[in-house]
DNA sequence: TGCTTGACATAAT
DNA sequence: CATTATGCCAAGC
């Protein structure tokens, strides 16, 4: 289970703190954990979590506003569930409204 | 220890 | 719109 000061770690730990209904760019992601420009590690963290993760992991989508999965196909179809569960509208492959980004920082504005 | 790969980002072609 | 190129770097082999 990810060893304390891997980067799988912040990474996921920045995940956590994505708010809920919200999304945010690997980018965003990776600049938060305190790697600026890494946003590749941060998909390569999330591929390594379990299935059994408390990550939400389906909160973590490409800078444009889509997910990198495949979206018909059996995980891009679960993590689009996931979102529209949250109350993030999905409505093509690459179509997410960027009101559902993280504006700033992940200080939670609570609404 | 060095090369390859990767759930990315961005610009250019 | 698809492909190419570059950056940036950890993990896997």
């Amino acid at each position: 289970m990810t060893v304390p000061g891997s980067l799988y770690d912040r990474i996921c730990e920045v995940v956590c703190r994505i708010p809920r209904g919200r999304v945010a760019s690997y980018g965003q992601v990776a600049a938060e954990a305190g790697l600026p420009g890494h946003a590749r590690l941060v998909g390569y963290a999330l591929h390594n979590l379990p299935d059994d993760t408390n990550v939400p992991w389906h909160r973590v989508v490409k800078a444009r506003g889509g997910i990198s999965l495949d979206i018909e196909s059996g995980a891009g179809r679960f993590q689009r569930a996931l979102l529209e569960a949250e109350g993030v509208i999905i409505s093509g492959p690459d179509v997410i409204d960027p009101r559902y980004f993280l504006s700033d920082s992940f200080t939670d504005p609570m609404e």
